[in-house]
RNA sequence: CCGCCCUUAGCUCAGACUGGUAGAGCAGCCGACUGUAGAUCGGCUUGCCCCCCGUUCAAAUCGGGGAGGGCGGACCA
């Protein structure tokens, strides 16, 4: 594969790069390494599910991929996970993960995974964060932050060390791209200052958008109706579907549309299958789609009405994440462990 | 260690001075209207009023104790 293939791979279904010119010199040097990251805070849902799916394209394009499960990272923002339940939701994050790039057409053994604290107690790393807190002021780690970590009006310290921290992570695992949601910006340009102070590159950052909630707006992890779970149920799914805010030819802040651009049809088009909608004859009958843009035409031309695609898109949602609901739900210990609050006894 | 402030619905808060058994906005839910949803109307739900003890016929409200959170406490201004 040549290195236009490669940076085609890699930046389709993004919404920016820094730079592009950087990956195109890491391409022809050979094998560059990548890495994302998670905190194992709440239930992982098709969100994360689009972005899992493009490891497939890193891994395809010829990089080496690492996930990190932040697990620290996980209690430093705002305690969100509490200490003693870091273990636990980080082997729930492992598991999802695993069951989604598995879904999504790739080998989970093709990647690294690693707990940020497997290496972010050992000493060098603590020394030069020490030095980075040094050399950073408040506001500017607050500001790199603020899309990431909760906010508050007592902010604790935490969240001014997990800005820090995630810039230092990317010399710690020795990453020449950093990939993550565009939520992620401030921080990872926070670490393009920083690194060349300290013996590391900056990172070539790869951002991927962040949809649309099916209530509009952005998708909020506190709107549990706005996101579809890896764990809810078919009847679930098309519920929350037939409840979302889709209107007729309009894309913007269209859930139903972004989660088929960047979810169904890649993982479709990977199996070689097609997207059916069903339709009543009244309407004119069934609909076929080989390709995301096709729907997209005939939905702005109000060819395809919102109240057909519906549940044609959650019978599709429900198909891709089948296999890691079924994974989840064979452990639903490990579920009740992670979080006893909504899964705990009865 | 000392001082002051805060804690009421999922969220933001009112009510406390002048005790009478809890409210608003937002959110949520349900209907109407749309071949979906939203918007717009119409309707509805929700509470260990932080905990304990006391005063009282009666405590979210008064008194005491406690917990959690916030702010402040050299000098200079």
């Amino acid at each position: 594969m040549d290195t236009a293939e490669r940076l085609d791979l890699v930046t389709r279904h993004t919404e920016e790069v820094v730079t592009t010119e950087e990956l195109e010199e890491l391409f022809d040097d050979g094998t560059p390494s990548a890495y994302i990251g998670y905190a194992p805070t709440g239930e992982m849902h098709i969100g994360h599910f689009t972005t899992m799916r493009k490891l497939a394209d890193f891994l395809d394009a010829g990089i080496d991929v690492t996930v990190l499960i932040a697990d620290l990272h996980a209690h430093l923002d705002d305690e969100k996970s509490p200490f003693e339940l870091l273990e636990y939701r980080s082997e729930y994050y492992q598991e999802a993960i695993e069951g989604m790039i598995e879904a999504a057409g790739s080998d989970p053994n093709d990647i690294t995974f690693i707990r940020g604290m497997d290496y972010q107690l050992e000493e060098e790393y603590t020394l030069e964060l020490y030095r980075m807190a040094a050399e950073t002021t408040l506001s500017r780690a607050q500001r790199a932050a603020s899309e990431v970590v909760r906010e508050s009006e007592s902010p604790n310290l935490g969240g001014v060390l997990y800005p820090l921290m995630q810039a230092l992570d990317v010399k710690a695992l020795e990453a020449d791209i950093a990939y993550g949601g565009i939520d992620q910006r401030g921080i990872y340009m926070l670490g393009r200052e920083l690194l060349p102070d300290h013996e590391w590159d900056a990172p070539v950052c790869v951002f991927a958008p962040l949809l649309s909630g099916l209530s509009g707006g952005k998708m909020s992890a506190s709107d549990a109706g706005s996101k579809v779970n890896l764990t809810d149920s078919p009847a679930e799914i098309e519920e929350k579907l037939n409840g979302a805010y889709c209107p007729m030819g309009e894309r913007e802040e269209n859930g139903v549309l972004e989660y088929l651009e960047y979810l169904v049809f890649p993982v479709l088009t990977e199996q070689g299958e097609s997207f059916v909608v069903e339709r009543p004859d009244e309407y004119g009958g069934d609909l076929v789609y080989e390709r995301y843009a096709e729907l997209e035409a005939d939905f702005l031309s109000e060819e395809l009405h919102p109240a057909d695609l519906k549940p044609a898109a959650a019978g599709a949602i429900s198909t891709v994440i089948d296999p890691v609901r079924e994974r989840l739900s064979d452990n639903d210990e490990l579920l009740a462990a992670a979080y006893p609050e909504t899964y705990g006894d009865s």
